[in-house]
DNA sequence: CGAAAATTTGACATGACTCAACTGGAGTGG
DNA sequence: CCACTCCAGTTGAGTCATGTCAAATTTTCG
């Protein structure tokens, strides 16, 4: 079934134009795994192992603090990456999770093979470092959005922006999302629908 | 004076060692300028121009909602990168500003000329890219500490994680920096030195 | 259907903001 | 060296945003 692969090689043509040796070698160290909704990709503690590109469904990268609060960093589905690049990188344990909101498939590569690819097509040290930039500014943007905005605000952004998930995601989770608990969200909601230029 | 280009290849070999003429390619392609306390690197609305090095000195990267109201992304202080990467990449006009807070004084490269660096000596888009790893990683680590805390926890570990800058700077700006106002700083500062445990 | 999970609702508490007034230096010009 | 202004920081009163907890309601799914 190497059709699989066609949805990374997209992706990453998106970039940069991929010869035969270059799409051979992502056919050779990536590899297919499916999971189970609520199947964990990486627990707290132990070290990130998997770049994961999503096929199929969907996952959420989450810490939980010490009030045992759940803080959701990132949603993926189909074409997104998954990784927890720090614990990833320095090989370190990582404060994070991963795990599935749906059935799941993945292509991942590991960090031995992902250096691998970086020495046999060094091409690849572009299309990263592409990827990266890309999702620094989205962290950047939502860091701001969220040092800049109450909940209500970054909520109605959250559904424009993330329409896809709006709709496949339940409110807990988005509320994880958002920073703000699920009573609270549940709160806005009714606050919407009622608009407040209803004068008595 | 090329001993300016010092602690910027001292900064690019944390990394990876530099061949003599990667070396040389660095001192052709970056261009050294320096800075009064309070002049723009840049302003929103214009297109990010330089990736900088900051050789002395203290500046601030931020954004003005539409409440005209700051916050404060990122300080950098000597041998940090300062640039608004989206911008610089994408061509875009930026929302972002940079400015000094100090007299300071900068190595940077344009776009064009970090391009043919690319060109000239490839081994760079490995450095940047373990630059933009590290600094995602942070900017992640950042916003989840934004999610999962209260003002006065954040003012706290500013406080042990940027000990270099928390007497260097106006509590304004360490307000615009945490997300709160500067009256609230004020009011958490005091409440620190009075302990909660202080009963009747 | 029935149990478990998600969502809603309400009362109350706390964090954080706004605004306005006050305090205490750090210049500056006479 | 003094008087004056300017600006950062402090303080307090009132308000809004959001959290906590507990109970009621609805939805989901085996």
């Amino acid at each position: 079934m190497s059709k699989q692969f066609q949805p990374l090689i997209n992706y990453f043509e998106k970039i940069a134009v991929l010869d035969e040796s270059e799409k051979q070698w992502v056919k050779d160290l990536f590899v297919f795994k499916s999971y189970k909704r609520k199947e964990f990709l990486l627990r707290e503690g132990e070290i990130c192992k998997q770049f994961n590109f999503l096929l199929k469904g969907c996952m959420r990268m989450y810490l939980v603090d010490d009030k045992a609060n759940t803080h959701i960093l990132q949603f993926s589905a189909e074409n997104w990456i998954k990784v927890d690049a720090g614990s990833f990188r320095e090989r370190t344990a990582s404060h994070l999770n991963i795990d599935t909101l749906e059935d799941s498939e993945v292509l991942y590569i590991t960090p031995e093979n992902l250096k691998l690819l970086y020495e046999k097509a060094p091409k690849f040290n572009y299309i990263i470092r592409e990827l990266l930039e890309k999702h620094l500014t989205s962290v950047q943007k939502r860091l701001l959005q969220y040092m800049s905005s109450t909940g209500e605000e970054r909520y109605l952004a959250f559904q424009k922006t993330y329409a896809q998930f709006a709709n496949r995601l339940p409110q807990t989770q988005i509320a994880a999302f958002l920073g703000i608990t699920p009573e609270h969200l549940s709160k806005i909601r009714k606050d919407i629908t009622k608009p407040k230029h209803f004068i008595s």
